[in-house]
This record gives structure tokens, sequence and C-alpha cells, in this order.
DNA sequence: AAAAAAC
């Protein structure tokens, strides 16, 4: 593979200034910059602009630029104008690592393509495989999707083929490049034309080569606006160091503290993630949780829920790390130090979008320092304290650890539960849409934490 | 490293 030409981009080769562009002078057609104005694009970002006219001349691009900069558009809109000048066959398929990131991926291609009638088709896992199929079966322009359950539909839905594709997009670029998903993403690259155009995109894009030749680019150019692993200047960043034994009630003190926000809390595990939700809907906050282990349904209600409002504090897995946008997101609260700096950027991403501020918040335990210490380093910012009230901790001490036992007692009884009964079927090849199936979603209930009198800060 | 991703 010839190696990445690199567009000059970073500051020390910044341009003159220059009128400036906008979405007509890059040369886009009526009806897409119609749509742009409907849905209130004003002026191309930096990875707009920058890949734009290389995409429009055909070239393969690897775009790197900080989270919610719009990547999407960044390449939807070269995409949505080649189909409107030859439009035939399946056109493009755009793969991304999580099944709601590649539901919004779609939204997005729809809101762009609207004044050009585009069919796209969503393909992930845990939904319906019938309906899918009728959804193929309809000629769609764009097939957007998670790799297994493309692969699968591949290998068996008859009539199904992805020859004629003109395109191929991988969001969030080096995670599907990962091992996790080598074996699928191999085996639907083998079903591919070779003449195509292949677009990689993401936040923090490995270079390793040998990774990018699996996506065998052709002569790749690589459209770099942010430095790889940077975050946005309108985020703050802050950490709060405590020790281990206290992390509860700590979090609880912050979610407490910050209660007016709309939050998302990550955690590491899946466990981890239902038993803080638990523990704060024990406590009377309105969260939802959202993991690998909730049905596909769940997992969407849980995100429309967090959307509308009508639950402030969304707790996720790195499930929810990568490419959602949801705008009215305030902070992102880091229950636990990601091992990985990557994982960092992606979490704290999810706020401070599209110039828009927002805050980060991490818990450092004494077994943390150095795994923050890292990320400060690779971010290139030093992040600033957090204040917190000891008092304040201290008397929501007893409360949250009683709140977390019994949290801890509800998981166990939902556990014999569910192998007791017939493990539950979500692999949507059942015929059934399980959309209706909303039972064990955590719900909020109870008042509030007892207010405190006095409360300072 | 765990989570995610087809089942």
């Amino acid at each position: 593979m010839p190696r990445p030409e690199e567009a000059s981009t970073s500051k020390s080769v910044s341009p003159l200034p220059e009128p400036p562009a906008t979405f007509k002078s890059l040369g886009l057609i009526d009806p897409l910059l119609e749509a742009l104005d409907r849905v209130g694009y004003k002026k191309p970002t930096d990875i707009q602009l920058q890949s734009l006219p290389h995409a429009l001349e055909g070239r393969d691009i690897i775009g790197i630029a900080a989270t919610g900069s719009g990547k999407t558009a960044a390449f939807a809109l070269p995409i949505l104008q080649k189909l409107w000048e030859e439009p035939k066959g399946l056109f493009a398929c755009v793969l991304a690592p999580t099944r709601e990131l590649a539901y919004q991926i779609s939204e997005q291609f729809e809101a762009l393509g609207s004044a050009m009638g585009v069919r796209c088709a969503v393909i992930i896992g845990g939904m319906d495989m019938p309906t899918q199929q009728i959804a193929l079966a309809k000629r769609p322009h764009i097939v957007i999707g998670t790799p297994g359950r493309l692969l699968d539909h591949l290998e068996t839905t008859k009539g199904f083929s992805l020859r004629t594709l003109k395109f191929l997009v991988l969001d969030e670029a080096d995670r599907l490049l990962n091992m996790e998903f080598s074996e699928a993403i191999d085996k639907i690259l083998k079903l591919l034309p070779k003449e195509r155009s292949t677009y990689l995109f993401s936040a923090t894009m490995t270079t390793k080569v040998a990774k990018l030749q699996r996506a065998s680019l052709t002569n790749p150019l690589k459209v770099e606006v942010s430095s790889k692993y940077s975050t946005v200047d309108t985020l703050l960043q802050y950490y709060v160091l405590m020790p281990f034994i206290d992390k509860h009630a700590y979090f609880i003190y912050l979610v407490h503290t910050l209660a007016q926000n709309s939050i998302i809390v990550f955690a590491r595990t899946k466990a981890e993630a239902q038993m803080l939700s638990i523990i704060l809907r024990i406590l009377g906050f309105a969260a939802v949780p959202i993991h690998g282990d909730m049905s596909q349904s769940q997992r969407l209600g849980a995100l429309s829920k967090f959307k509308s409002g009508s639950r402030k504090i969304l707790v996720a897995t790195d499930v929810a790390s990568r490419g959602l946008d949801i705008p009215s997101v305030d902070i992102v609260i880091n229950y636990d130090v990601p091992q990985h700096s990557k994982d960092y950027i992606h979490r704290v991403g999810r706020t401070a979008r599209a110039g828009r501020s927002g805050k980060s918040i991490t818990l450092v335990s004494q077994y943390d320092v150095e795994l923050l210490l890292r990320i400060e380093e690779v971010v290139g910012k030093k992040m600033d304290m957090f204040e917190t009230e000891a008092e304040d901790i201290a008397a929501l001490k007893e409360r949250v650890e009683e709140a977390a036992r019994a949290a801890k007692s509800e998981m166990k009884d939902a556990d014999a539960n569910g192998k007791g009964k017939k493990r539950r079927r979500d692999d949507g090849r059942g015929g059934k849409d399980d959309r209706d199936r909303d039972d064990d979603v955590v719900e909020a209930g109870m008042p509030l934490v007892k207010k405190k009198s006095k409360h300072r800060r």
C-alpha cells in the first residue's frame, strides 16, 4: 500500500486567510445545499472543508478530526453528491462499531439526502432479520450497519450483494480495524469490488500501516485537522482525587451537586454500569443504563429517554463512548479512569460538541494516578481539580452505602431469575420484533436525596 | 482491557 500522503492541515503550514469557504463554494449541488440549510449547518467545519474537495475528486481519504467536529457530514456529503450524479445500484456501505452509531449515521444520511430521495437501510444486530431483508429488497442506495449482521446478510440473504458498491466508509475506523472486528471486516472486504472509494474516519486514528492495509485503500490522502489525540478547547476537564473506598459517596456527591445537568456516566464493565444505575435509582435520581447485556429495544429506549430529557443521567459502558451525538450532554463523568487514553478522548467527546461547551470529571483513586497522568500527557492538557466538600460527602456516605448494598442484592436476584428462566432471545431472528419488551430497564422512582440545609459552592 | 460485535 502506498503511504498516505499528508494534506497540509497542521498549524505549522497554516495557509493565508482566504475568503471564508461556504458549502456552495465547495461545489456542492443544490439538493445538498438545500438540505444543509434545512438542517441548520451554516458553514463547513475544518474537516469538511479539507476533505470535501479531495473526496469529490475521487480520492480515498483518511480523515482525522476531533470529536463533534462534523466527520459524518464530511463523508456523507461527497457520497450523496456522487450518488446524485450517477445513481445506480447499492451505492455506499458505511460500517460502524456499535448499533446505535450505525443508526445515527443513517439519520444523518437521510437528513442530508432528504431533497434527493435517498433510501437507507440500517443493518444491525439485535433487530429483526426478516424486516431487514425486506428493507434490503427495496433497493436502498446506502447501507449502514455493524459488521457482524451485515456479513450475515451477505452470506444468507438472497439477492443481496455489494457488487455495485462505489463507496466504503469505516467510521471509527481505528476501532473497526482492531482484532475484534478483523474476521468480519476481512470477509466483507473480500465481497466488495476493488474499484471503489474508501474513507476511514476517526478522532483517534492509528497510523499503523499494517492495520490500514486491511482496508485496502488506494493512494489515500490523510486529512488531519487536529492532532491525533486532542480534545476540544470548549471542554473543561476536571479530576477528583479520592480514596478508593469512598468512590460511591464521591460519585453520588457529584451527581447530586450537578443534578441540574444532563450527564453521561461511564463505567468500566456492564455489571458496574447496571449497578451504578440501580444505586442512582434507589437514591432517587432519574438514571437509565445502557450496555451490551441489554436487549436492543432497551438500549434504544434508554437512549431516547436520555435524549428527550426524561432521564437526566445515562450510565454507560464504552458502548456509548464513540460517535454518539447527543447535543444536550453537559457533563461526562468517568466513574473509572479508562485504561486507554483513546477511550478517554472518545468518552469526554460526548460533550462539548460542535463548538458548545462541556465538562468532564474523572474520579481518580490512589490506584489511578498513573493512568491519569498518562492521559494528561497524551491529551497534552493538565486537568483542574474539581472542588468537593468533604463534609457533604461524609454526610452522604451511610445512605449511599446502604443503597449500594440494596443494589447488589437486587442484581443478585435478577441474575438468579435470569438463570432460572429461559434465556431471552434477542438475536432478532425469531421473527418477532422486540421493540415492545421493555420490562427490566431500570426506572427512576424515589424523590431526590435529602437536601442539605447548607450547601456551599 | 473490557466492551462490542452474529447467532
